[in-house]
RNA sequence: GGGCGGUUAGCUCAGCUGGUUCAGAGCACCUGCCUUACAAGCAGGGGGUCACUGGUUCGAAUCCAGUACCGCCCACCA
């Protein structure tokens, strides 16, 4: 580097640093003797794009990783992708459906190659956009959930837990999702108030053959198009009013089949009419007493919503589009009593946004109930943390509440059940279709292949990314827990840390420690960090429809990648909604200007053989320990995953202490050189700080470190040791404060009485000694005297704790605007040694308290009358002087 | 309905095991400065009865109870 331009530009640095990065292979890790740090990315969706939570995530990760790789570990970020089976199949199905294909037309295995050829062209974009990000993930290691060796891994450990017992294949009320055509789990589901109507219809009571009677009774429903599938109407056994009931057969409206009246706790009697149409079909709870009761069911719903032939009406009608219908055709038969508004909550599907459909169909289970007392206990005993503290309380209500996992998807993109269907409706599950067929054959010898019929469904997503942090590194090992792992695995299991969202603690994270106790008895990682959920400056939710969310690329573009990160990082602190504001971005360029900009100066120093100044000395003296100070609150920072103060703490150190402190202090007059002592070790502090903030900023620290002295090809800061604390005398820190109270105490008098900077002045200091007065004078501009009387008041006076000082200026003082100052400094100081003695002549007080603390009030008790004592002299001067 | 968390300066937040030299930080704001590293800057400054009400205590932003509002999770009375 040349000259230096007068301002930072992110855009030429970046691009050219991360390459070498790359080039160096300084991003990747193999097993050795040092001690691994290891974070195993949170696979976003293979056609994903780059979004804000995205960039909150992966630079959180990136800050640990960095931070790791130079506190002399290991570290290894392994990234890669996930194949998202409904999001990535519906967007090829909507790309099919523009092209006029529907995927049912062209089957299942020319679906795949246009799922592949999709998966071809968009995958990976977003592990391009992490570059950008600065991210150092081991790019030699990046997976993808559906590739061949991991793909495996899902079907193997399927099959170890069918042979295990604990995957089973029932039939169950699932969600239906009739758009995306597949069921989804119960996390899928989200439930929101939604304006409908309760009708309440009459059934009449039959005279057994099957014939209407004139009495009748009222029910309440929301889904008037179901009572086709109606098998009983059920009330509660203790309502009197529905005691004439009993026994009493009813008619369905408009088809006229007979049902029973049934009872059953279930119904509240205060709720509705207290009479209840029992759906066994289509409403889970209804499913649930029709089991009690053993009541038929009829599916009168097909997998699209419409109604099928079994409806007897209606039949080939949507069921909102049925529902209109059949409340006319009610009205018309004298069915409908009255319609009612009324809001409830129905649940719709995440990826679509249809209503979901309960419906009864044959899917795989995974048994929850020891998976999730494992790890739960994982959790409890604090073998796994989580960073904030409050989501173990969610973790262990889910986890005691766990239901049996439904593992099947009506979908193509995935990994396909290996279950294996017989001709006799039976099936065998194994691994491969060969050693299926030898099942088969054990079962009857005359299978050949050809009779085999694979299950059509794939397996849900996580069921393949709860095993992320073992088959990224063995994928041999899920599915055998007899299998010794390889030596990454052995190397790098358990990961350390895991950063990511609170949405997916049960989709995914509790997951994961459910197969890392099942398959390596071992918790995948010891913490994981919740970040917040990032939203817009008004609190919103970013996303597409809203048109909040701006794109990382674009602010990469303008303000470079360490601003981002440092806009990110400054607002997040573990746990909390972000608020996104393009200011703290601007923020974060404002301090990489401000870092680019200090070493300008550092780096122009002329240096010459002459002797180090009283100030630089006490400068280098106090930065030395300041540094050591601030060290260590960083390090207390990091420890606890407070990024963002850690953040905060290096900032202020860099730009408050170091910039207009520091610098400030040694900087030597205009033209003049630097003695060789005072360039060393401002030279060395600077790199000190650079080291410090390299994993918040990697890009600048790196174009900075490489110019502050000769490098070899292939060294980076990347590699760097993260600077230590070293003792220090925290008596150096307090003199330097003191003496910067009294550089402040000058300067504020400047600033009231409109003195420029360069204006010399004088300042008296009421002491028989002071310390650093070399480094006020610099600092302050004044010459110091020390005095044992101030003089007459005709100055301006101030005092520095206890110190009394003054600035003599003849002529430039409004005495009556002092005495005011006094006045109003001498009233408040009155009142709080009044609260300080009153406190102090209570007996329960000086009695109860600790002798610390009495000690304390003691002192300024002290303190606060020898200010007391110095302001009202003072008064007594100025009135005098008037 | 059940559970969890929150309510501190205009904004975003920090305040650990209770002690009025702790009511703080960053940003924003106000005033004065183009002082040759930086106007993406420098120097200085104002601003909060710590949601409300009680209680425990010698003492509470800090502990307890209740109230109000906000957020999240779970369940979902047809």
């Amino acid at each position: 580097m040349k000259e230096l331009a007068a301002k930072y530009s992110a855009k030429e640095v970046e691009d050219k640093w991360y390459a070498y990065w790359q080039d160096h292979k300084c991003f990747h890790s193999e097993p050795n003797e040092k001690e691994p740090y290891t974070i195993v990315i949170p696979p976003p969706n293979v056609t994903g794009i780059l979004h804000m939570g995205h960039v909150l995530n992966n630079t959180l990760n990136d800050v640990l990783i960095r931070k790791a790789r130079m506190d002399g570990k290991n570290a290894c970020w392994v990234p890669g992708t996930d194949h998202a089976s409904i999001a990535t199949e519906s967007k090829v199905v909507a790309k099919l459906k523009s092209m006029g294909i529907s995927k049912e037309e062209i089957g299942r295995e020319e679906f795949l190659k246009h799922a592949w050829e999709w998966k071809e062209e968009h995958g990976g974009i977003i592990l391009q956009q992490l570059r950008k990000l600065g991210c150092s993930c081991d790019w030699d290691r990046t997976r993808f959930t559906m590739e061949p060796a991991l793909s495996e891994a899902v079907i193997n450990t399927f099959v170890y837990f069918y042979k295990k017992g604990w995957i089973y294949k029932g039939v169950r009320m699932v969600n239906w999702d009739p758009e995306a055509l597949t069921a989804v789990s119960d996390d899928e589901v989200i439930h929101k108030d939604t304006q409908s109507h309760f009708y309440h219809l009459k059934y009449f009571i039959s005279d057994g053959n099957g014939n209407p009677t004139d009495k009748y009774l009222v029910i309440a429903t929301t889904r008037p198009e179901t009572i086709m599938a109606d098998a009983a109407i059920c009330v509660n056994p203790k309502d009197e009013r529905h005691f004439w009931l009993k026994g009493k057969k009813v008619l369905i409206p408009l088809i006229n089949r007979e049902i029973p009246v049934i009872e059953d706790d279930y119904v509240e009697m205060d709720f509705g009419t207290g009479c209840l149409k029992v759906t066994p079909a289509h409403d889970v709870h209804d499913y649930e007493i029709g089991l009690r009761h053993n009541l038929p069911v009829l599916e009168i719903i097909d997998d699209h919503g419409r109604l099928n032939e079994k409806a007897q009406i209606l039949v080939g009608e949507d069921r909102f589009v049925a529902r209109k219908k059949i409340v006319k055709m009610l009205e018309e038969a004298g069915n409908l009593l009255k319609v009612e508004d009324y809001t409830s909550p129905v649940g719709y599907s995440e990826r679509t946004d249809a209503v979901i459909e309960p419906k009864l169909s044959a899917q795989w289970f995974l048994k929850m109930d020891q998976l999730a007392k494992m790890a739960l206990e994982t959790v409890e005993c604090g073998r796994t943390r989580f960073i904030p503290e409050k989501y173990v309380n969610t973790y262990r209500h889910w986890m005691e509440n766990a239901r049996d996992w439904c593992i099947s998807r009506q979908l193509w993109w995935g990994q396909r059940i290996p279950a294996y269907y017989l001709p006799d409706g039976s099936y065998v599950v194994e691994a491969t279709a060969e050693a299926a067929l030898k099942a088969a054959q054990a079962i009857n010898p005359s299978i050949k292949a050809e009779d085999l019929r694979q299950d059509e469904d794939v397996l849900d997503t996580w069921f393949s990314s709860w095993l992320w942090p073992i088959s990224v590194f063995d994928p041999e090992m899920p599915g055998h827990p007899d299998h010794k792992p390889n030596a990454d695995l052995a190397y790098y299991y358990p990961t350390n840390d895991l950063v990511t969202g609170p949405d997916i603690i049960f989709f995914w994270v509790a997951r994961m420690i459910m197969a890392g106790e099942e398959f390596m008895g071992k918790e995948p990682f010891s913490n994981v960090y919740f970040t917040g959920i990032v939203r817009d400056k008004i609190g919103r939710k970013m996303s597409k429809t809203l048109g909040n969310s701006p794109n990382p690329l674009d602010l990469i573009e303008n303000y470079g990648a360490d601003a981002v990160r440092i806009g990110m990082l400054l607002c997040s602190s573990a746990g909390n909604d972000i608020f996104y504001d393009e200011a703290q971005i601007k923020q974060g360029a404002a301090f990489c200007n401000k870092i680019w900009n200090s070493y300008r100066l550092v780096k122009g120093f002329q240096v010459a053989d002459i002797p180090q100044t009283e100030s630089q000395k006490v400068a280098v003296e106090w930065f030395r320990a300041k540094l050591s100070e601030t060290i260590g609150t960083v390090e207390d920072h990091y420890s606890k995953f407070r990024i963002s103060d850690a953040l905060m703490t290096i900032y202020k150190l860099f730009w408050d202490d170091y910039c207009s402190a520091y610098l400030e202090a040694i900087k030597p007059a205009f033209g003049q050189p630097v003695d060789p002592e005072t360039q060393k070790a401002t030279l060395g502090f600077f790199e000190a700080l650079l080291k410090l903030i390299h994993p918040v900023m990697p890009f600048i620290t790196e174009e900075l470190w490489q110019d502050l002295a000769e490098r070899k090809e292939g060294e980076t800061i990347m590699y760097a040791p993260t600077p230590k604390a070293e003792p220090y005398d925290t008596a150096v820190l307090d003199n330097f404060a003191l003496a910067m109270e009294t550089v402040n105490g000058v300067r504020g008098i400047r600033n009231q009485r409109n003195i420029g900077p360069k204006e010399a002045l004088s300042l008296k200091i009421k002491a028989g000694s002071f310390p650093c007065i070399p480094l006020i004078e610099k600092m302050a501009g004044v010459k110091v005297e020390l005095v044992q009387d101030l003089g007459d008041g005709q100055g301006a006076a101030f005092l520095v704790r206890t110190t009394e000082m003054g600035i003599p200026l003849t002529g430039m003082v409004n005495v009556e605007e002092e005495i005011e100052k006094a006045q109003k400094d001498l009233e408040y100081q009155q009142k709080f040694l009044a609260g300080i003695r009153g406190k102090l002549s209570n007996e329960r007080f000086v009695n109860n308290a600790p002798a610390a603390v009495i000690e304390n009030e003691r002192k300024k008790e002290a303190d606060t009358l020898s200010r007391i004592e110095t302001l009202e002299a003072k008064l007594k001067q100025l009135k005098e002087s008037k």
